[in-house]
DNA sequence: CAAATATCAGATCCACTGAAATGT
DNA sequence: CACATTTCAGTGGATCTGATATTT
């Protein structure tokens, strides 16, 4: 091994992040699926997706995660239950809640809708460089840590892609 | 020089672009201003960097670049006038067109949210290892890669960050 | 009763469209 | 006239508040 390299100092970090902000802003658009209106909008993958990355949760839990009114998450959740993406079944711990939980179809039509997204991103990849597809491998662990890191920032839910 | 090493096989992009997807999902509420109501809005960010990227624009040129409708994009214009982050000029080819450029403020507005996206960025990026935040630098090239040719993806402008 | 939801009424903001009018 | 733009009238999505049930 050799000695360690430098890191990046202020301004070439500070270079980074604005060249990293204009590539993910001008990614975004591959990323975006249009949604059919009346389809998976954003905010009903957003509910999914918390469903999906939490497990069961009570309404009112959704809703502080989300950042949303109750209100606002009562409705959704009528409507995610019309549509069957969930269930709901009544909190063992309290008979007055109920716990909100992915069904199979919800899980299916998320998974489906990420598989699309991550296809399309796919078919970008394979046209760069080999040596550009092995450094944006490498920088996977990087933009992994970036975002484990922001899961936890103040504020709402990952939303829109 | 080595030989070169062999790029990632199909399987492999997969499952970078898949990760590549989760990451740059979960790192969206960073990038993303939430912006007062009546502010600098997605669509009206969205307009304000077509003009900066491309350079003064006809309403219907703006429109086609937007891939929104005319009308709204003339509705979207005035509202832009009204708050004087754009300026109308009437176009030396046709009389009857305007040429639509961003002001000194426009421009300040936008690069100043840019600005504040990067910062909030950058800062996530200084608590990176030496090693991710190489990982990261060596991987523009290809994110921006990717990026130019999402740039001619159909549909959409960049939208939302 | 208290707490967890649900429901209802009314509102705001953003974004978009199609059709008709206006102006050059 | 044709063409660029504007105005008009309406839609839909997402979200909000506040007040009032309902249920356990």
């Amino acid at each position: 091994m050799t000695a360690p390299a430098p890191g990046p100092d202020p301004a070439e970090i500070a270079e980074i992040a604005g060249r990293l902000r204009l590539a993910i802003q001008h990614l975004l658009p591959v990323l975006r699926s249009r949604s059919a209106p009346g389809d998976l909008t954003p905010s009903r993958q957003a509910a999914l997706a918390a469903l999906a990355a939490h497990g069961p949760l009570r309404i009112s839990e959704l809703a502080a995660r989300m950042g949303i009114a109750l209100s606002t998450t009562s409705r959704m959740v009528d409507l995610l239950d019309s549509t069957g993406w969930i269930e709901r079944h009544p909190d063992p711990q309290d008979q007055r809640a109920s716990l909100v939980a992915l069904s199979r179809t919800g899980r299916a039509v998320l998974e489906a809708r990420r598989r699309e997204t991550a296809a399309r991103l796919a078919e970008q990849i394979t046209l760069l460089t080999a040596e550009e597809q092995r450094a944006l491998d490498a920088a996977l662990p990087a933009l992994e840590a970036l975002s484990e890191r922001a899961t936890t920032y103040p504020g709402e839910l990952p939303r829109g892609i």
